[in-house]
DNA sequence: CGGGTTCTTGACTAGTTTCAAGCAAAGTGG
DNA sequence: CCACTTTGCTTGAAACTAGTCAAGAACCCG
């Protein structure tokens, strides 16, 4: 797996907000939860700047404190975990309207690291603020807890693919869980998607050697179920792709954020 | 694996309040936060009943709908996930003072069974009055989401084991890992500790198989590390065993609770 | 057009699983 | 109280999944 020691955060990339939240590109989103005026007025006043960052940039390091937290506008990012000796185990993927740095805020530091996959715009709060948002507005305190809640539902998912599913079964599962995360925020078309991320970090989504997934990949191309070539990636199969992942195709309905 | 299906949760464990929250065994207790009196009235009002439940009781099953949700007063139990054929991955062991059925408060349903590995005494709450804290207690609020934002923490742990430790390193960690968490809640006496949990749950909670679990504790045990009999486990070499399991042993402040 | 990163494949090896069988401890019922 | 059953632990051997090593091809960026 990878062996990397992450960068220091340069935090120069702040921008004056290009996005005000009333023109949020999510709310016309049928997966998130529509904002009551009142509450999009509050959440605007909490917005501090917009951030840009080029793919690779070190957003969070697991145990360090930051002082601010983010709301993806838009890009793709991994959190992760590492061992002393370098080995690395992506938690879970983050994509547009995912909040980075929910432990920031609640616990005193991170406990994982976010890295970007591809430039990313943020929405940029001070994690000093949330405290904020508890005392004044419990809807969206609750939505905050939903957040957590949710986070921690996707890494059980992917520690049970991790611990149980097998080599053929992970690959497949984590493909189309991607897809259909992206599916729902509007990023694929017809049963394509831009998918930035490389074979080394699908590797360790899933726990297993770079050598091992290309080769599962392979499969399940010559088996005519997906393509993914110069990052496009393809369904082919969802039914089989489905059942071989043992997909819980369960659509909750609209999801809060922030 | 074990393979299985959760029989049907019979609530008729119920029972009168006999440890009130005023006289709660884990005030005392250093690894834990304190409350103000007008928490703890608070939090007093919302107790429903105590709840007893034999080993092997199913609180919570995954996918379905709880009127309850807990705080475990005695007793451990396990959070699991399961594939469709049987194949099961526990997420995390859940001990004294640990919440249990915030998914089932927060999102509409579990999304992970639960079950108790010992009999258990647990003080029951109804999942609607979260809600009510929400309105009226920003602090318990926050408590709330910092509980679900450690667990996340403690199933990314467990990511990380199952995806990048080797079986030996494995082991080493979730042995040491539950001595640590059960010394922070008094329940260790020297370096011994009484351990209900089998050597199939082990490996669940792992990803190996059982006979590799198990050669894997004889290996640590013939070392001179551990040892594991009829239930008690002991360690001998913190030191060395800290180092197999590259234990990151940060001890973090008071920990809140409900 | 290089130089670096990512992908691909084959050959070999090691870690884990599966199968099988015996044993110990705990629980059950007459 | 003792057969009987069940559950959990232990071990060896064989099979296999996944990892490591190595090297070349494809792709991407300046």
């Amino acid at each position: 797996m990878l062996r990397k020691v992450p960068g220091p955060a340069k935090n120069n990339y702040l921008q004056p907000i290009q996005t005000p939240c009333e023109r949020c590109p999510f709310h016309k989103l049928p997966s998130l939860r529509k904002f009551t005026a009142d509450e999009l007025a509050f959440v605007k006043g909490f917005k501090r700047a917009e951030m840009r960052v080029p793919a690779g940039h070190t957003l969070f390091i697991e145990n360090e404190e930051h002082r601010h937290i983010y709301t993806v506008l838009s890009g793709w990012a991994i959190r992760y975990k590492m061992l002393e000796d370098g080995r690395r185990q992506i938690l879970n993927f983050a994509l547009p309207s995912d909040f980075l740095g929910m432990q920031n805020a609640i616990l005193k530091s991170m406990k994982q690291s976010v890295e970007a996959l591809t430039s990313m715009t943020l929405c940029v709060f001070d994690r000093n603020q949330i405290w904020e948002i508890y005392k004044a507005y419990p809807e969206l305190s609750f939505d905050i807890t939903w957040i957590a809640s949710r986070d921690e539902c996707l890494v059980g998912e992917n520690l049970l693919s991790v611990g149980r599913r097998t080599g053929l079964e992970r690959v497949a599962y984590v493909l189309l869980h991607l897809f259909m995360r992206a599916k729902g925020l509007g990023l694929t078309k017809d049963n394509q998607l831009q998918l930035p991320v490389t074979q080394q970090q699908v590797a360790d989504a899933l726990g297993l050697s770079i050598v091992h997934t290309n080769k599962t990949i392979r499969k399940l191309s010559k088996h005519k179920l997906i393509s993914w070539r110069q990052g496009i990636f393809e369904i082919f199969d969802l039914q089989r792709l489905s059942e071989i992942a043992m997909y819980n195709h369960e659509e909750p309905g609209p999801r809060p954020f922030i």
